[in-house]
DNA sequence: GTAAGCCTTCCCCCCAGGGGAAGGTAAAGG
DNA sequence: CCTTTACCTTCCCCTGGGGGGAAGGCTTAC
């Protein structure tokens, strides 16, 4: 099939997938006639595997090594393991730098009176030393 | 001063600085003889404010709106107040992004035994319909 | 015949700078 | 005076993960 339906039923862009073929992570035959990009099942299934890793915010790198250990039908599935949890701590680790940023500017927001004036603890909290 | 002492003292690098001279957001003096860019006291308080604001997690556009609320005297904390509570509710939408995929992530990693089998639920849950 | 709807490659754009080359300048040491 | 060292300048390419759009080619349908 052409690269839009391939597309359409891997919930992708074609920009995506095109860029998919061009970095070498799912690459289909050419038709030699047309120079169109030719998708089978096949490819469909590996840009669907791969657009649900990078919603579970795998990078493209991590993708390709997902996806090479998902064609190896031998590979111990401790190496998948292993690469989930680095991601989970991964997470792990933006959660806690994102609470506590949102504590200290939850901490500013509220001694904020927020009206007409112009005193503002926020702005004295950014300029103040430290 | 040199670009090289404004930025020590701002905690920043100096290609940061550069940078931030090169868009606009904090210009300094520039000398006629050498070339130079000139930084006084009022330009190192900018750079250390908008350093501040970054490591807040507020992008380049937003520390150049504070900025401007902070030069200028008679602003109200309103604004200010706006502006970091929108900042609080990204914050709180990436929060809960990442929670809800840890979930999943953890909940795929504990079903796998993670040993030297090929079969693996992370992998079968990736190439699973849906 | 021509319009619609595919496809191709090619190039620039985003953010917030980082890395490094090529070249000018200033101060200290020998 | 010469050299080393430590500054500074501009300039250009790199990152991730594609998005936007131009210029051009192809069928297919009306």
């Amino acid at each position: 099939m052409q690269i839009g339906e391939a597309a359409r039923r891997a919930g992708l862009t074609v920009k995506t997938v095109r860029y998919y073929a061009n970095i070498g992570m799912v690459t289909p035959r050419q038709d030699p006639d047309t120079g169109y990009r030719d998708y089978g099942e096949d490819d469909v299934a590996k840009l669907q595997f791969v657009g649900k890793a990078r919603r579970f915010d795998f990078s493209v790198e991590e993708c390709r090594e997902l996806l090479g250990l998902y064609e190896d039908r031998n590979r111990p599935s401790r190496e998948v393991k292993a690469l989930t949890l680095k991601k989970i701590a991964e997470i792990d680790t933006r959660l806690e730098e994102l609470r506590s940023l949102k504590d200290e500017l939850s901490g500013l927001a509220s001694s904020c009176d927020g009206d007409h004036r112009p005193d503002c603890p926020i702005l004295n909290a950014l300029s103040g030393g430290k």
